[in-house]
DNA sequence: TCTTTATGACTTTTATTTCGGTCATTAAAT
DNA sequence: ATTTAATGACCGAAATAAAAGTCATAAAGA
């Protein structure tokens, strides 16, 4: 018998991020009149896996959901966006500007003037 | 020695999205002044799955990208929003009106009328 | 109403990830 | 300039997910 040992915990923002999600892709699908199957064979996952994604399980990769929310025409992060080129560049500008490594200070720092 | 049998594809906009989201995470927990060991700490995972992550690797579980945006401060849906609740209330409206289950016509459909 | 497909819930097996460590290199801070 | 923490890359072992089914029930469509 195996028995799951940790419990790992998650943060509400991150359950109600992973249902809207989940959620998002369920209607997606049935706008478009497909069904679990149809979706499944399409990505190319088993439909377990998709009834997974479609409940919001917190476990299942996450190229595995993006890729089903694509497919199923669910706008990741740009509504319509065709790609995401543009916001790439703006934060590998400000990704630049950002120190290569970040360390505490060793002793306490006199903020005093 | 083993070896890696199946190679899955993804889409640019599966594989931008990754960058993006992997790149924003690293962004803000610059701007947080906390280390790769901090970060990581702070959300229950080994240092190598959080670089995993900032690189954008499509197999990392979900839960575990979106609880570390969650953490380093990175806005999943909406900007600054503190709970998803509203949208999940939305959607589930949607959701009650779609049929139950999706499957084709057996035959040709005839729509000329 | 009847037929048949879609869905929900589970299980076992197989494949993969995640952890936790090492080591070399880079770059803050003093 | 020196020190030392942070990062990048990698590895084997342990833990876990994903696949590929089964079966019962729900619900479209004829």
């Amino acid at each position: 018998m195996i028995m799951k040992t940790t419990l790992r915990t998650y943060s509400r923002l991150t359950r109600e991020a992973l249902l809207l999600l989940g959620k998002q892709i369920r209607l997606a699908r049935k706008r478009r009149r497909m069904s679990e199957h149809d979706l499944a064979a399409r990505v190319g996952i088993a439909r377990s896996t998709l009834q997974l994604i479609e409940k919001g399980n917190p476990s299942v990769a996450i190229g595995l959901v993006l890729e089903t929310a694509t497919l199923a025409g669910v706008s990741l992060f740009a509504p319509e966006a065709t790609s995401l080129a543009p916001q790439l560049v703006l934060i590998d500008d400000k990704l630049t500007l950002m120190p290569g490594s970040i360390r505490k200070p060793r002793h306490e720092v006199n903020d005093d003037f």
